[in-house]
DNA sequence: TTGATATATCAATATTTATTGATATATTAT
DNA sequence: ATAATATATCAATAAATATTGATATATCAA
């Protein structure tokens, strides 16, 4: 051996790209808020629209609509305007992983079965 | 049937609480920065010091320390020191699932097999 | 047109979080 | 005690987010 080999530690496995940590940080920002938790839980099971997701989050019209439109934004989510009615869904199929592992680890099971 | 039943939507599954939401938005928020998910990932391979990370991350120390103390704060990691030393290691469970999800979701594999 | 309903935008303030460098503390060796 | 190393804290400014109510727009019905 040559000259004072430095403690080398195990090295590191491929670490993400700092641009796809960017991005994920950004979605997981996104849904860092319990009231998007809860709309996104809501849209997990299908489309509602603005008034119905306000009142089963019993938030203000306006907040709800600045949550919704803050996800769009983002791309987690897509709307739909059907006459006056405007419905919202999930597009980001990440969101799905994401409740599930908030879920998982809540001590709440979507499927009380286990 | 009786009065004007009012169009029903599907009545939505059981919801998490809002302090379970509450509490696994502090989680996120907490992992949502670019730097701090690649900690996590890094400490997902093992306990490292606080030296080790912020060159692997290219973090100043000061950067690098107040990143671990905030995620030990909320319970995330744990720190233990040896001697002038101070090692970081996962404790919270939701990690791993949480960088699943981002790996699973940015085009990257940790095992490039399928 | 008017009125009612559904959604979106704005503005203003409050709060939180990030970033940086300077400095403090703790540990070990001499 | 002093020096060197490893980590933590502080302070100050910047930047991002949240929250709220008032108001604007859009659609439909009469």
């Amino acid at each position: 051996m040559k000259a004072a080999a430095k403690k080398v530690r195990p090295v590191v496995e491929v670490l993400m790209p700092l641009d796809q940590l960017r991005e994920a940080a950004e979605c997981l920002k996104c849904t860092a808020h319990p009231h998007r938790l809860r709309i996104i839980e809501i849209l997990l099971q299908g489309n509602f629209s603005v008034d119905e997701i306000a009142s089963l989050c019993e938030l203000s019209q306006p907040a709800t609509s600045g949550h919704l439109r803050l996800m769009e934004a983002k791309g987690l989510l897509k709307s739909q305007r059907a006459g006056r009615i405007v419905y919202y869904s999930v597009i980001a199929p990440q969101l799905k992983g994401i409740i599930d592992c908030v879920r998982a680890h809540a001590g709440f099971s979507q499927n009380p079965v286990g």
